[in-house]
DNA sequence: CTTGGAGTGTCAACAAGGCTGACGTATTAT
DNA sequence: ATAATACGTCAGCCTTGTTGACACTCCAAG
């Protein structure tokens, strides 16, 4: 199997190299989160309230079902979030013409402007690190994030990369 | 700006080339939790369990406050998760020599199979998206994690692996 | 037309794991 | 002596996840 390689190196699959990568995913993941994080707070929002708009942002009118299954949690969890959304007037619930249980979700205009802040932070940080290391390393960045995920989740994250 | 690079094509930074650099953190993350997650939800031990655990293991004999700092939560937060693990057994606090103010954490034998329990799934899960991708793919990965980390993060995160 | 099931919303209760603030107690440093 | 440090702990609050139960609307199949 590892002569089936060729012969290459394999010191990447050393455990220390995939300590190494473990730690790395946990120290970035702060930095990833800090900066909307810190918007939030402001707001008396949370990472569920970025994570919600987010979603909705990229992919308009979809339902609460789709929601669920792409954020990985229970509707409860789901709707209080929604709720106070909602209420806030950052997202608007229509009822589904086709289809009249579902409720597709829309941002508002404050909804969008709060997406965009939350985004730009987020987008700078990102943009740093991206210019930081060079279109190779993005590419790497990529490749092994995708084959990180689970499947389910590999294809929710092609369903959005073919709207982007 | 952009001439200073040579030309070279910038397409890598479009904000939606950013944006699924951020689905994908987000998608990936889910997936690099997933399996110590199941583990530790049998043992009713949670996320923050493993981090204590982990890092108590990378680094035996830190003290409290050194923890605290790495993890980035308050030591409130962190001494109730460290009392647990401390009554079940699983973490050994030492009255420290120099400074008797100090606590030095050690894991026991118990403490040592959790971790390397934990640590194979993580890692099973991490090696198999590393060969998947290959060893370029991975150093990309590796750049941009840590060109996304907060400085401090960084700094960490760099005398983590000078030990390693 | 009735009935089952899907999609949705909502109430209640609970737990993990963050947070702040305050206080106590060793121990060390000044 | 006094101040600062390291740690533990109590109390209380928040977000965000969970289950379970129940109701409502609407579609589709019988």
């Amino acid at each position: 199997m590892r002569e089936g390689l060729g012969g290459e190196s394999l010191l990447f699959l050393t455990d220390e190299q995939l300590r190494q990568g473990i730690e790395a995913m946990f120290f970035a993941y702060r930095g990833f989160t800090a900066d909307p994080d810190r918007i939030l707070s402001d707001l008396s929002y949370g990472r569920a309230h970025h994570r919600a708009v987010h979603f909705i942002n990229r992919a308009p009118g979809t339902t609460v079902n789709n929601l669920l299954a792409i954020l990985g949690v229970t509707k409860q969890s789901l709707n209080r979030v929604l709720r106070t959304l909602i209420e806030d007037g950052l997202v608007e619930s229509r009822v589904g013409t086709e289809d009249r249980r579902e409720r597709h979700l829309h941002l508002t205009d404050a909804g969008r402007a709060l997406e965009a802040r939350l985004s730009d932070a987020q987008r700078a940080r990102m943009r740093a690190a991206y210019r930081d290391a060079g279109p190779e390393a993005v590419a790497g960045f990529k490749q092994v994030l995708e084959a990180m995920m689970d499947a389910d989740m590999r294809r929710a994250y092609g369903k959005l990369r073919e709207k982007g």
